[in-house]
DNA sequence: TGATGATATCTCAACGTTGAGATTATCAAG
DNA sequence: CTTGATAATCTCAACGTTGAGATATCATCA
């Protein structure tokens, strides 16, 4: 059968056989696979009234362990997106009550982001069916090769400095 | 040592234990991955003034032969985004210079968006610095893994339907 | 105490994408 | 021919992100 960067890469041999195909064709699944998913996630965040970084930032909040807040700050060291998509991001999610912005007496500067009730049992509810989604979507991998594609994907960001969640 | 997808898990590991992890980390590992090869890739091209997807309209209109030509529909179908960003980008490279529309008598609903002299030149000579780019941004993989790091993407991408450009 | 630099968050103009609808052209059927 | 359906592209308002700068607070030290 082949996918479609099976393909791609073809009409490349043909156009510049110079070309080696390997890393471009990795570079290309990588990015259709992850599209796909995004979409897939998508879908089934939006059977529950969420935007797929909605969700993200609620997970976030929830796996930091009670009291469940963390700061803008920290939330966006979280994440992959810059400071004012975290802002707005944040007005939306307290404009539907599901965090809330509170100040402590210790450092002004700062704001805590807190998952409200409502927050919580909505992440809490939903963190199994996300994963049995996700579960589902990469099934057609055969269990054999779980292990060493992780593996492959661990070893792949570690020699790009993603090491970090701080 | 460990990423940062290692951190995440080990916080649901604690706080819900009743998670499988595989399915999240993977999905995770293929968000940062992604991400950071995108990044990686962005400041490539920009060295040569490019943006990310203006080098993969050239590439997609290269890689489809002489004369280096095909409709928006077709580029539409060959890329990840909606219509209005097609029509967008086609005019900032035919601003630049590097592509430009031609229509046809046959099919006067068609428009045909042709590589120009420079751009042809452009990515032609940009495709070999790219590869070894995305190779060097890959190089950690050992070797005796590729192979089955690129066919674990491929078996992925064919059960969630990715498999044709057309 | 006051000055200086660092830190945390928010602001906002510029820009790109989405996605439904408008526009124009072609094709099929009567 | 017309009519209606289909097809290809473009338009554009709504929306989200970027990223530099503004604002407010804290820490340090003379």
């Amino acid at each position: 059968m082949g996918d479609a960067m099976d393909a791609i890469l073809e009409q490349w041999a043909r156009e510049r056989p110079d070309l080696d195909t390997w890393a471009m064709g990795v570079n290309g699944r990588l990015a259709r696979l992850r599209h796909r998913l995004q979409q897939a996630n998508r879908d089934f965040y939006a059977e529950h009234g969420l935007e797929n970084h909605e969700f993200d930032m609620l997970a976030t909040l929830r796996r930091s362990g009670a009291p469940h807040r963390l700061t803008p700050g920290a939330l966006l060291k979280a994440s992959m997106v810059t400071s004012g998509a975290i802002t707005n991001r944040i007005d939306k999610l307290e404009a539907k009550g599901l965090v809330e912005r509170v100040r402590e007496a210790a450092d002004r500067r700062s704001v805590f982001i807190r998952l409200t009730p409502r927050g919580l049992e909505l992440i809490d509810g939903l963190m199994g069916p996300h994963v049995e989604n996700v579960s589902r979507l990469l099934s057609a991998l055969p269990p054999e090769r779980r292990e060493e594609f992780d593996a492959s994907l661990r070893i792949l960001l570690e020699s790009l400095d993603d090491t970090s969640i701080h």
